[in-house]
DNA sequence: TTGAAATATCACACTTTGTGTGATATTTTT
DNA sequence: AAAAATATCACACAAAGTGTGATATTTCAA
């Protein structure tokens, strides 16, 4: 099933959200919030530079287009995917994002 | 209306995706396809350590959790709020992303 | 109210991501 | 065949991001 495949992230998200309006209700404290969001977002997973042209061609976009949805250049792209760089954190987690939401996630123009 | 505050960000979404299929389908180009990626991605506007901390704060997590969801360290988090370093390219995007969509947009686990 | 735990601010040395320019090769389109 | 878009490659460079560790402040439970 279509929604089957997003059915773990959705959960959590909509989780999160209650999670929320119970803290602001009083119902729960911060520390449970905290504990919660942390089980939640533990690892980021590495990709390997192959993963990331793979990523990229599955969403049909060149280096310079993906660049610009990551925010980034266009040089930086081309050495993610031949291995000469790494991408660093807040990079390695828009990855991660694509590649289980989709490029869309990040179009908020 | 509530439907009506992310209209926007929704029809660009769905709009991205009919492109895709065009572009498969062949009915477009590749460079039309480019163009329209262009005019939607183009700039990723700043944000003040002040609208970093607001933003942060909007969503009701602490500076180490927030740094969690951005997969940074939480002293960098601090550093932003501070004026003492400014986000990049990839942090400035996922900031983007997380004040239009909410943190939920990147609970992906 | 006392004391522990979670947060937040600050310092500092260090690594390497990410930038920018420019050149070349390859591919894709017209 | 020419033109335009892509992709690979080489540098020098700035500054983002890390890690440790210390201190102050707030929060919360006992």
């Amino acid at each position: 099933m279509k929604t089957n495949k997003k059915y773990k992230s959705d959960a959590l998200a909509a989780l999160h959200e209650s999670m929320e309006g119970l803290h602001r209700s009083g119902v729960i404290t911060k520390k449970t919030m905290r504990e919660f969001d942390r089980s939640c977002l533990e690892d980021v997973p590495d990709l390997t530079p192959e993963e990331i042209k793979a990523l990229r061609e599955r969403e049909y976009v060149s280096q310079p287009i993906f660049a610009l949805y990551l925010n980034v250049s266009k040089n930086l792209v081309s050495d993610w995917e031949r291995g000469v760089k790494k991408p660093g954190g807040p990079a390695l987690r828009l990855l991660n994002i694509i590649k289980k939401q989709g490029l869309d996630a990040i179009l908020s123009g």
